[in-house]
DNA sequence: CCAGACGTTGTT
DNA sequence: GTCTGG
DNA sequence: CCAGACGTTGTT
DNA sequence: GTCTGG
């Protein structure tokens, strides 16, 4: 699955990569976890845009503030899914990160491994946003879609996030085309452990993807 | 009908 | 908003 | 995702 | 064991 990434890349060069007027500012990041904010890549008005957003799904029909709030959706259900159908269908994103960390082991004796782009600075992965209006604030908020892994990726761990090639970057940002929800190419993509600090979201630097 | 839930993942 | 359970 | 906390009472 | 916070 993917419950934390990285993200460091300067924004000016996000927004090329993305073909966006813009960034927002944000600071290079090392290990997002759940709830951070995060740039996030959306249509407004034929054009896209990048803007902060919550990792964790609000649904905008939430009355208080949701007890649940999935980082991740499985690709396979997303049409079923009460929860997600209506993002699916109206309100796609792409993520970016530079990279995502994935767990073997048991409780207490987690190794992580980095996983990162073969060919391309960035992964730019599946994902669905939500607005949430509140009495007295919005919340903006995303999730990250999954499937099942690659062969790379297998060997790690079962499930991955939806990569989009960069030539689908509009097509999955306009239709959100079913065809684009699969692994990516095993190719695509490459793994090393890295440090157990990692597995502490507190720790956030660049040393946690050198290989261990 | 109304009330209450709505998720994914890993692990045994 | 939409589905499930009672 | 992993790490860390997980409670009530009375008193200042 | 399970929830919350980061």
């Amino acid at each position: 699955m993917c419950g934390r990434y990285t993200l460091h890349s300067k924004p000016g060069v996000l927004s090329k990569h993305f073909g966006t007027v813009a960034s927002p500012e944000f600071k290079p990041r090392y290990n997002i976890a759940p709830s951070s904010l995060c740039p996030v890549v959306r249509l407004k008005n034929d054009a896209k845009e990048i803007i902060i957003c919550h990792w964790g799904l609000i649904p905008h029909w939430a009355k208080d503030d949701a007890k649940i709030k999935p980082i991740n959706a499985k690709a396979e259900t997303l049409s079923d899914r009460p929860y997600f159908r209506q993002a699916y269908k109206n309100r796609r994103c792409l993520v970016p990160a530079n990279g995502f960390y994935e767990w073997q082991g048991k409780r207490g004796s987690k190794t992580p491994f980095y996983i990162h782009p073969v060919r391309s600075e960035f992964f730019a992965f599946a994902g669905l946003w939500e607005s949430w209006q509140g009495p007295d604030n919005t919340i903006e908020s995303f999730t990250i879609i999954t499937t099942s892994a690659n062969k790379t990726m297998s060997a790690i761990h079962p499930r991955m996030p939806v990569i989009i090639s960069s030539q689908d970057y509009d097509s999955w940002l306009e239709k959100g085309a079913d065809g684009l929800l699969k692994p990516c190419g095993e190719d695509k993509i490459a793994a090393y452990p890295v440090s157990a600090r990692a597995n502490n979201p507190a720790n956030d630097s660049a040393e946690l993807i050198q290989m261990a």
